[in-house]
DNA sequence: AATATTTTTTAGATTAACCTAAAAATTTAA
DNA sequence: TTAAATTTTTAGGTTAATCTAAAAAATATT
């Protein structure tokens, strides 16, 4: 069945909202992230249920069917590979490449897709350390943690960030954190919360809970 | 100004239709080429008049301004380098690539145009000959000849088709009949208009006028 | 030059995606 | 457990791009 744009954003987005937690999606939740209004998002739950990509019965929230979740992982693997092949071939920097894969992942072509993974080599990750979804939707599970779970002392390496905005992304940057990064926590500062940590055996730093919520790391020791 | 999808089909359109002259173009040639009714081109183009990318007069045709100009070459410029990125890089043949194309030359980046173009060398043309316009919109003026037009007994360079459609692309491929093949003009079959060739020195064999027509060539002598 | 044909435009509807404002349902709190 | 607050839906409109049918203008033909 043919499928908008509009209809591929909205799959995404609650996609996006479903991997958080196993509760029912609210109306309001979709309209948030999708930029729009609570009304606009009831008239497209009505009609996505009626293509029978999700499951919506009216004030109960919605979740995505079989189906839908099928498209969704696909315009995911979709955006993350184009995101690979813009800081791998391109030249881009990771805080750049958002934007131009909103609009590259409705590309329709699954040849496209294919050819395009294994050029790239058929990467696990894309530049922010998300796990890129197989030919056939399945999500290697990476499971990772969030560096503001960690306590003191242990060694971790940044596998990832947890979100994809510029400004976030530019200031890991301006902390000398990219992915691969080794992480000595030395200590947690009750006050705020913030972690002193050395960042590739440099002298340490401090970095907020704030930031510490938005990186996963595996833990070495 | 913010410029729709479709918007960028018409002018992609009107300014396809004005290189093969340079009369006004017509409502209904732009609603044949736009696979839509000539009701609904006379509102675009009246719309396309208002934003300054076309003039138009009701009853006279329509034709590009300077800056509907500009923006149909830089989308003519996207879509002949995905087309390279296409066959270059994924592997795809020259025959599989329009569609895909048509997608990709909508996607707004010009940082990302700029690097795809170094990435692949700078190439002047597309895979099916027809000249790539560099970052300022100006073409390289290529000047072949029409296979149809050359006299008996010449030789002659594949340099290009005037014609993308599958099937067309498909039996150039069958006739071995690629970019760059060695063309030495036998005969001219009067009766039919058809031409006796040897390509790449091979037994010769019969092209259609109409194949002819559609083959853009470079005379060695 | 008058008429017939073709092309183009207008008028009035339709569809997808959105909006505001008001009503209804649900949840929270007193 | 009733009232207050919040969330969600309904009702009715808007805009972009399309359509059909009819009217108007341009072009071609006798």
């Amino acid at each position: 069945m043919a499928i908008s744009f509009t209809e591929e954003n909205y799959l995404k987005v609650i996609h996006r909202l479903s991997e958080a937690t196993s509760e029912e999606i609210s109306t309001n939740a979709v309209a948030e992230l999708m930029q729009t209004k609570a009304a606009s998002v009831t008239d497209m739950l009505r009609k996505l249920a009626e293509k029978g990509w999700v499951n919506y019965q009216k004030y109960q929230g919605v979740r995505l069917s079989p189906t839908g979740e099928k498209i969704a992982l696909s315009i995911v693997r979709k955006h993350r590979l184009w995101e690979v092949f813009l800081v791998d071939k391109m030249g881009f920097n990771w805080d750049e490449v958002h934007e131009i894969a909103e609009q590259l992942e409705h590309i329709e072509s699954d040849d496209l897709v294919n050819k395009l993974d294994e050029y790239l080599g058929f990467p696990k990750t894309d530049p922010h350390g998300d796990p890129i979804p197989n030919k056939d939707g399945v999500l290697p599970e990476l499971a990772y943690s969030h560096l503001s779970d960690i306590k003191a002392t242990k060694t971790c390496t940044l596998m990832g960030v947890s979100q994809d905005s510029a400004v976030f992304l530019q200031l890991l940057t301006k902390l000398h954190l990219s992915l691969g990064a080794k992480l000595d926590i030395k200590e947690i500062n009750e006050f705020d919360r913030s972690i002193s940590v050395s960042i590739n055996d440099a002298e340490p730093i401090f970095i907020s809970h704030e930031v510490a919520k938005n990186i996963l790391v595996k833990i070495l020791a």
